[in-house]
DNA sequence: ATATGAACATCATGTTCATTG
DNA sequence: CAATGAACATGATGTTCATAT
């Protein structure tokens, strides 16, 4: 029963779940594929000095399919002659709005230990 | 010459720089011991779910000697009969301060970028 | 038994390689 | 050669063990 096993000591959230929001508000947003998601992100948080790397989007997007929140199509690229390309939409609204919700609670918290590192150490 | 390498992707600021920030902190304001540090730390934490582990704790101490920024005493613990404990001290204020600056650097990005994830996905 | 520390194990992530169209 | 993905490597941290008082 109560075989209590720590899974983490909750530090400040973890960039894989970082992404994942992003993946699922992105994606609820229109249509998309790895390469595009990936490149919006580094645009966005270039100035802030976080550029992610491929494989980790790549790893957010596999496990979004597994949890059953988001599906997967294949296109060809617009443009392109040949290249195919794997584009997501959301499976399962209601476990994409569960899971966001999961996710800011650990935003909220890490905002939170943030600010108190602030307040304890610089004033 | 330009030889890059990349040392991150930069994503939020680590634990052990967290934690070495909270001990210059209160090393700063009186004599500490690692045990007490760590309880300390735990006791202003728990609350936000984030319980550090002894082993970061004096790995983060262990390196804040290394840089010159902190030295070391051996005393016999008050009360206590036979247990030696190891206090610590700001050996070079200047250093401590000027780490102290450049941690709180890697926080205000963390924090604009925590921001930013509630402004984006939950607006 | 408490404090310190080292050694070892695991997980999160980064780097490199392979495949496909 | 752009996109996807797997395989491999490293780093940050967690868990367990050892030592001294």
């Amino acid at each position: 029963m109560s075989t209590k096993k720590r899974e983490s000591t909750g530090f400040l959230i973890k960039q894989r779940a970082f992404l994942k929001l992003y993946l699922i508000t992105n994606i609820e947003n229109g249509r998309w594929y790895g390469m595009k998601l990936l490149d919006e992100l580094r645009k966005e948080f270039k100035p802030m000095g976080f550029e992610p790397q491929h494989p980790e989007i790549y790893r957010a997007l596999h496990e979004l399919l597994e949890d059953g929140i988001l599906k997967r199509g294949k296109i060809k690229k617009d443009g392109s002659k040949y290249q195919e390309i794997a584009v997501y939409y959301i499976r399962d609204a209601e476990k994409a709005s569960a899971y966001k919700k999961l996710i800011k609670y650990d935003i909220d918290r890490s905002y939170r230990m943030i600010r108190k590192a602030l307040e304890d150490n610089f004033s």
